[in-house]
DNA sequence: GTCTATAATTGGATAGAC
DNA sequence: GTCTATCCAATTATAGAC
């Protein structure tokens, strides 16, 4: 490589970068092409020569990051499993297969930071039909493999059950990632970063493996679990109808 | 009220059912107001009217439902707390006051279904300061009352444990509630809904009190919880620079 | 590969009649 | 309170020079 300036070159990678930090700020629609350019100091075109337009830019951007972390979640999965001959892992195990690689993203702002794994976040909840096709699609063989690791190492937990138990578990991991609070403490509270990323994974191990490994509910449909407060208040509290709390201000016209 | 066809007078109200379905479909950028206006066959400029703009309709949406949520939220709590006279009250008890309401709130289409939850879960992973500054302003009262609930029922947990045990809580509540696939599992389990409402609570409700029960964790820092697998395979499996997976399609312009 | 200029559409908001 | 018509800013995408 010639040692000019170069300021060339990049601008495929600048595009991805810059709509990785803007995506996530701001949500698709929020995020405007013309942002992202100026941001990138690239060409108002080049979204459209590099990913013939926002759509492309935007799958783009996700698949080269997802790919990624499963890619390496798999891996650890794999290794772990190998080691163990034909044991049984621990949750622990298969929990930090899942949650490491993740991490390690996110330390390294090279590769994206924390701006992606709080978009992946975002992308669990989005209930748009396009990006659920793309993350069940992409995620689907991963996803069946860490469950059939967590179905070994918790025979007790019936199949359905666990379905369930470890959709919650995607629930705290993916909001506690995606979280705007959660960055914050953990840069508060210690002072490298790396020291930081296993303070949120020892904190939050326990958690979910106490949720995996819980006593299985009484799923008889009497005995509601809410009685005693139930009826007069409860209903009560919910039909004042229309909250006073909205600002109409009818007719109005704001000034300037 | 005459009984004439009344199609009047219902023209904000229409216009806060339809914003609550569409913006949970496709967020507040992706929704326009002409969508919106369309949907709810009233005239465009009636957002104008009503609600000084756009953003006006969103948060008096947003105000409405949640006011409500939490309002019943602390009247079962206030009520159950008043029963229970001096004595801390039970884990499960603390979760069905969170949970109740909630689900009553997604039950009735009339007040908006759970429509109104599925954005609410989007609105904890949107890091947009307005937003984020509306939720804790107008939350942070309440969340404060059941944090104290929970820490008389859990007094072995620390204040600063039990902060990050909550926030993970409420990830997987969010995440349940707002996720697009619980729901469909629970519609397709069980018949009628107010069983599955107390189906879904009766597998949450273990798997957080577990969680929130469990075993405090080792935060000594060495022993990291990921050794054997680690450096090599893991490294190398997110150090092959760019995924192969986009698709890039240099210079091709698209046909039609 | 990169740029300027522009096309073609859609966005939120408003004025003013009724 | 509701409607039609319209303004104007901003959007994505493309054409064509360099």
């Amino acid at each position: 490589m010639p040692t000019l300036a170069r300021p060339r070159r990049a601008t495929a990678e600048r595009l991805l970068a810059t709509a990785e930090r803007l995506f996530f700020a701001h949500g698709y629609d929020g995020t405007s092409s013309r942002m992202i350019t100026a941001a990138a100091r690239v060409n108002l075109a080049a979204i459209n020569y590099h990913f013939r337009g926002k759509r492309g830019l935007f799958q783009a951007m996700l698949a080269r990051r997802f790919d990624a972390l499963h890619e390496a979640r798999l891996a650890l999965l794999d290794t772990d499993e190998r080691v163990a001959g034909g044991e049984a892992l621990s949750c622990e195990r298969i929990l930090a297969a899942l949650f490491v690689p993740a991490l390690r993203l996110a330390r390294e702002p090279k590769r994206g930071g924390t701006d992606f794994l709080r978009l992946l976040g975002r992308a669990y909840v989005d209930p748009s039909p396009e990006l659920r096709a793309f993350l069940s699609e992409r995620y689907a063989p991963s996803i069946a493999r860490f469950k059939e690791a967590f179905a070994r190492a918790l025979p007790e937990i019936a199949p359905r059950e666990l379905s369930w138990r470890l959709h919650f578990m995607m629930g705290a991991l993916a909001y506690t990632l995606a979280g705007t609070d959660a960055w914050k403490l953990i840069a508060a509270l210690s002072p490298t970063e790396a020291a930081s990323d296993q303070r949120l994974l020892r904190r939050l191990a326990p958690f979910l493996i106490a949720g995996l490994q819980a006593p299985l509910p009484d799923l008889s449909a009497d005995d509601p679990i809410v009685s005693l407060a139930d009826s007069r208040v409860a209903r009560g509290a919910l039909t004042p109808g229309l909250a006073p709390a909205a600002v109409p201000a009818r007719g109005a016209r704001r000034a300037a």
